[in-house]
DNA sequence: CTGAAAGCGCTTACAG
DNA sequence: CTGAAAGCGCTTACAG
């Protein structure tokens, strides 16, 4: 290749860094080479020097399904792709959903193929999380990883206040019988949302409104019946998030309940599935966009050195038909 | 870390990689000092020597909510992840939707990042597969690539006999006027599927009975529409995919057609939706786990050096409500 | 502006 | 079984 150009390879190499000291003749040498050649930089001599591989991953802790399931997994990553590929970095995305996965994917990670990651939906007790903090990989993650708030950076919404928000709306509009679906309990957004829930209601919460779920639609079938049965005269639920309330639509549609005159549904979210839902959703809008923008903002800033920060974002109640 | 272990780096060298020719007490020594430091090997001054990454990608070519709509590509994605982890060698995911995106991920698929890559749902005169091909990165992809069809190895399905199976299914059923919602027709899917309606209902083809789609549940839906006001007196209808059938089903239901009653619906797939829709789907069941392990037989074949070869998997009919 | 040279951290014949 | 050494293909001070 240098020889081709008929330069040395330092030469070649100051072209493709940005070819900073060249001579104009030089230059154009070497890019005639490259396309005759299709010669094409070898990535690890580089990263071997650079002690950078210029991508990162997306890891998804989560069984597969959820990402096919879930349409904010989908927005998010969008973001985040955008967001990097302004920094010439690539976005790779990879899931650890079951445990022999993610001994292969912290080994992945933590061996160089990447300079960063950014982590998706993490549970309390996440094991990966320990294994990327032991080799001091820069990680931000999305929500506030329960036990790690102080060793690794995050961006998450303040949950605890659009849980409020929700529930004070519906109070306003005189439901006094507001029924709670939950996301899954060793997550921030599980445990939070349920915080504001209870907070707005105080004392008139009673257990038989509260049923847990895990983000899925098919927890908001099973959760609606349950809370059906439980609290027949409910005339709101609160669910956390519009996936799930897409599955309690369906079963109060099946049960004959009106929404939102019978019973009245307010989402967490405001993805795609709140506007294709029957009714819409009336929702609490997450920034994802903004979300993933502080990610990727976050996980540069640790790379390039910064301490671990926590971002808070702001959320938005959207009244749409469900409430 | 050799120095902890108080041998050479070849010694480390030879433990991590099998530990052939290594004593019990040096193994042991080295397994010790590994544990201690918390080492973790270098993967590109590994594969500088190697060239190899151990790791492959599956390249989705594809605007970015195809992936989160449509069930078959997790199912897909799966089972490559699980094939590949038998030999070692992890699977990432990256994004091809846009124009640029694509070179960026061309220049990622061929910088040494991944030793070979799966390419699902391409379209032709797919840039991507030029530039792949011209820096001879072993390449699958799933489904035949039209225009490649010679220089890079796919595993399909036989497209034109499914489709076969299932017109002669609504055939045998009675029915009389069958119409067809085709996938893209840039696709082997989209052309080969319309070519065995064709080849079953021949000269009685009549034009105003087949609308394009693009294997999305809101071409399903828009087409299923043009349908019903061009030949409302059709009686079934056979459509590329099941995604696109369960938005077809939903105009139907919407403008008063009984399934299979008024109208027998076919699908394609036997994705996860056909079993959800409502009634759930007949349709034409695509062998997913088959697919996913040819494909990374054929790759793994190819980074021994094998020539390109194609595989084609037959596709079975399956009756449940629909039709 | 440019080339020669060192060095990134591994693996792998090669001797022993 | 083990160590010393070459070499993988780049980048980057260092001279000039």
């Amino acid at each position: 290749m240098a020889a081709v150009a008929g330069v040395s390879r330092g030469t070649v190499s100051r072209v493709l860094n940005g070819g900073h000291n060249v001579s104009r003749p030089a230059a154009e040498a070497v890019r005639k080479a490259i396309r005759q050649t299709g010669y094409v930089v070898n990535q690890h001599a580089r990263s071997l020097v650079t002690q950078r591989s210029q991508s990162v991953a997306f890891v998804l802790t989560e069984p597969q399904e959820r990402l096919f399931e879930d349409p904010n997994f989908s927005l998010l990553m969008h973001g985040c792709t955008q967001a990097l590929a302004e920094h010439d970095i690539t976005l790779v995305m990879t899931i650890a959903g079951m445990p022999d996965e993610r001994a292969r994917v912290a080994r992945y990670l933590t061996s160089g193929h990447v300079d960063g990651a950014l982590l998706v939906s993490t549970h309390r007790g996440n094991p990966l999380l320990d294994a990327l903090a032991a080799q001091d990989l820069p990680v931000v993650a999305c929500g506030k990883p329960i036990g790690y708030e102080r060793r690794v950076a995050y961006v998450g919404v303040d949950e605890r206040d659009g849980a409020r928000q929700m529930v004070e709306y519906l109070t306003g509009l005189g439901r006094r019988r507001i029924g709670m679906i939950t996301g899954p309990l060793d997550t921030a957004g599980g445990i939070e949302r349920l915080a504001g829930y209870r907070e707005v209601l105080g004392a008139a919460g009673d257990e038989s409104l509260v049923v847990t779920g895990d983000y899925t639609r098919a927890s908001g079938e099973a959760a609606m019946e349950r809370l059906l049965a439980q609290a027949p005269d409910l005339d709101a639920v609160f669910v956390a998030s519009d996936l799930t309330a897409a599955g309690a639509l369906t079963v109060l549609r099946r049960a004959g309940r009106s929404v939102p005159g019978d019973v009245a549904v307010g989402g967490f979210d405001d993805s795609s599935i709140a506007l294709t839902s029957q009714p819409a959703l009336t929702t609490i809008r997450q920034p994802w966009a903004r979300i993933s923008s502080e990610m990727v903002r976050l996980l540069l800033g640790l790379m390039a050195g910064d301490a671990p920060s926590a971002v808070t974002l702001p959320t938005e109640l959207v009244v749409r038909e469900s409430a």
